[in-house]
DNA sequence: GACATTATGTAGATGGTCGATATATAGTAG
DNA sequence: CTACTATATATCGACCATCTACATAATGTC
């Protein structure tokens, strides 16, 4: 087995829940880090941003790990956008991820005393 | 324009995630700190588990913030517990979380593309 | 007497996020 | 043409919550 379950408890809570919206970004198509942090913003309404400090070493440790692959667009002299996409390997992963977090909100909700529906 | 909503990052919901539980298991009755850990841990089937170093500072945070009430119970020589309750601003406290939490659950669902039912 | 369990507590190490700072280009306001 | 803003990536130190480990203390048990 060369997949890592990830089993979410309350530490890993922000760590994989970081990873788990960035990884889902990128499911839509590939695109770089600035755009990412854009998109998932709007798409969470504000409530969710990425500083350039958090955004970056979690990028740079995705592509490291596998998860991810980046490349440098070299289009002249304004290219300097690297462009990341999912890689097998990470789509894996977030399926995994999604998994553990449905599994995680009924565990939670049912000890906040909320039924899912 | 919307009123400025602290949008709160991973790493708060994070720790009023901890708070969340506690608090949330002192509503069904006041308990002490070992009590709770395994309370907490038997309602979540074992996947939240609680250290003695995560717990009890949180505790000792949350009685000087006035969320919970402590009491020594004085039983003989036998008595080295310290009873938790939950006080009117720790219930009040409560619902904001639990309405926090029920958002949370909603925006990040929806980024991770699945739709809330 | 040694050990496990219940019960609470603190200190140092770890690790992730945040704020600040840095670089570089392009467009715009003054 | 200078200053400022936006795009775009990157790193470093500060902060802070959690974890591991250690410490205490009483009770029950082998």
């Amino acid at each position: 087995m060369t997949s890592k379950e990830p089993h979410l408890g309350p530490q890993s809570f922000a760590k994989h829940f970081n990873e788990a919206l960035i990884l889902s970004s990128l499911q839509d198509g590939p695109k770089h880090g600035y755009q990412l942090a854009l998109d998932i913003e709007e798409q969470s309404g504000g409530r969710f941003g990425f500083k350039h400090g958090t955004l970056y070493p979690i990028l740079h440790k995705l592509e490291k790990e596998g998860l991810i692959e980046g490349a440098w667009s070299d289009e002249g002299q304004r290219g300097k956008r690297k462009r990341y996409q999912l890689t097998l390997a990470g789509e894996l992963y977030l399926n995994g991820l999604r998994k553990a977090w449905r599994d995680f909100m009924g565990v939670f909700s049912g000890v906040m005393g909320e039924e899912v529906s």
